[in-house]
RNA sequence: UGGCAUGGGAAUA
């Protein structure tokens, strides 16, 4: 059975979701992690509905959900954007007694999020009883999408006080409540947290420095934090490019598109 | 007892 589970769960990652079904459907014996692999190789291939419809036969067949098969489960409820399953499946978290677990938690915040229900979110959020760098990004970034920047930035402020060691994905996340807020103040704090986390070169924190910078109007800023970035990617280009665009430097704009294909990126 | 499976992020539009 475990060299049944690991080729489902391999072919799901390399994103050949046709024959892991094929080796799922024709293993003698599954068990929940048969399952659980199936189910998030569907999830993680655009086949959310399918992993749903799997769930419901995994119970049929009278297996019981864990805390990987329930987690997996609602994100396929995020990306569908189905409060009602994930409401359902989220009284599954407290019947099965997985309410305190931090995956099964972050992804039922970040399911809550995606269905637009920041309430919920916050809810669970705060009823959770540990949380890592995901449970507050998920929130954070929840907060950020439905414009409540206030929030974001509260609770940015909170998790830096609880001593908590952030990722690139939070400060992502606080850079895009800052631009759109054209926070430079605020956006050059997270900056100096950045360099002191030692991701200053890091292409993801390059095009979200770029983006904030750009949306404050600070463009000299931004081609500064540009030369920075350790490899330049098509969206450090893309989000340098858009940033003049919108202040009216059009000439720079071409110019940098220039040598953006002269660089060997291609446009997309 | 151990082994295999699960959650969050950036530009443009």
């Amino acid at each position: 059975v475990s060299v049944g589970n690991g080729l489902v769960d391999l072919y799901g990652k390399l994103k050949n979701v046709e024959d892991a079904r094929k080796l799922f459907d024709n293993m003698p014996e599954r068990n929940v992690v048969s399952w659980s692999a199936m189910i998030a190789g569907c999830v993680h291939n655009d086949f959310a509905e399918e992993a749903l419809k799997l769930f419901e036969q995994m119970q049929l067949e009278g297996v019981s959900a864990n805390d990987f098969t329930l987690s997996s489960v609602i994100n396929a409820c995020s990306s569908l954007g189905n409060i009602e399953k994930g409401k359902s499946l989220h009284s599954d978290v407290r019947k099965a007694g997985f309410e305190s677990n931090l995956v099964v938690g972050s992804a039922l915040v970040d399911m809550y999020v995606k269905c637009g229900s920041l309430r919920d979110a916050r809810d669970v959020f705060d009823k959770m009883s540990e949380r890592d760098a995901v449970s507050w990004t998920s929130l954070i970034a929840g907060y950020a999408e439905h414009g409540c920047g206030e929030e974001a930035l509260d609770l940015f402020v909170k998790v830096l006080d609880e001593g908590l060691k952030l990722d690139e994905f939070t400060f992502a996340s606080v850079l895009r409540v800052c631009a759109r807020m054209a926070c430079l103040v605020q956006g050059k704090q997270v900056h100096a947290y950045i360099v002191k986390a030692g991701f200053e070169s890091n292409p993801m924190m390059g095009s979200a420095l770029i983006d904030m910078y750009t949306k404050c109007g600070d463009t000299s800023h931004a081609l500064v934090v540009f030369n920075k970035i350790a490899e330049q990617n098509a969206v450090s280009w893309t989000t340098l490019i858009a940033g003049y665009a919108q202040h009216g430097l059009s000439k720079e704009a071409l110019l940098l598109f220039d040598k953006m294909v002269g660089a060997g990126i291609e446009p997309n």
